[in-house]
DNA sequence: CGATGCGCTTCACGAGGGCGAAACGATCTC
DNA sequence: GAGATCGTTTCGCCCTCGTGAAGCGCATCG
């Protein structure tokens, strides 16, 4: 809140506003309003996954198989960053790794499976697997 | 601008604003520069590489394969600034340089996959590269 | 003023390798 | 026993990367 006839202050963050007063309790709600959207326009949900296997993303989920379960567990811990081969071959199989093609076939059907909550599994070729919403909310930059 | 006693305004953009008339100049200069920031914020973080050669900028990223890798992160530590071409020839190819054309097409290879980025590279002839945005976010200061 | 050389851009091609996808059978779970 | 889960094989697409060569603009030189 700035007073009367004080200078307006400086946003230094994006996440910051101001208001003079006195203001109606309308232009108040508008203000937090605005910062209230640009908040969620930032900050998302994380993808989440228990013991069980369930994997939940906003109100939706599945149950995954004990593999892909691992597989998804050992994304999610680097999520949004790219996961090697090796790791992710330790991650499923703790007790030695199948043949070399096991890993591609897991992340074929896991990526089927994870497609209806909206997530993605990105091929970083040579590199290693990166997991990732697949569709986001509209901020589109100016151009 | 809002007249005195209408309802505030609902902002969809993060990237609008609103101010009630009648105000101060400098009220109105404080919000527009809000706005810059919050425009520059969006879209002025540098990009970045990690060792994966996933190169993100903003929110959107692309992964490169191991040479244009090596070049980009050369062209990033002189971001804005020209690398000569022996620097990045050297940069690319740690143990000895391909042929004198590998580096060109390799740049046109980069230039393309930066390009989504909002990312350029610029020719300075017989200087060398340099990496910068190729959409420039603000106009002038209004005065 | 025109010709030539240089630097840079762009395309096409081929070798090598990573990865996707389907199909099949074996094993496990309810 | 039915369906789900898992591992393997096979096939082939496409990406990566280097090379050769043609196209183009600019500066210097004749």
């Amino acid at each position: 809140m700035v007073e009367g006839d004080s200078l307006p202050p400086m946003c230094v963050d994006e996440l910051e506003d101001w208001i003079r007063v006195p203001a109606s309790e309308a232009d108040v709600q508008a203000r937090v309003e605005g910062l209230r959207r640009r908040l969620s326009a930032q900050v998302q949900p994380a993808p989440d996954i228990d013991e069980d296997g369930v994997l939940r993303v906003g109100d939706r989920w599945v149950s995954l198989p004990p593999v892909e379960a691992r597989l998804t567990a050992a994304l999610l811990d680097r999520y949004g960053a790219v996961v090697s081969r090796d790791a992710l071959a330790r991650a499923g199989w703790p007790n030695g790794s199948p043949g070399r093609n096991a890993l591609d076939v897991h992340v074929l059907r896991l990526r089927r499976r994870v497609a209806p909550l909206t997530l993605a599994i990105r091929t970083v070729r040579s590199r290693g697997y990166l997991l990732e919403r697949s569709v986001q909310p509209a901020s589109q930059p100016i151009g």
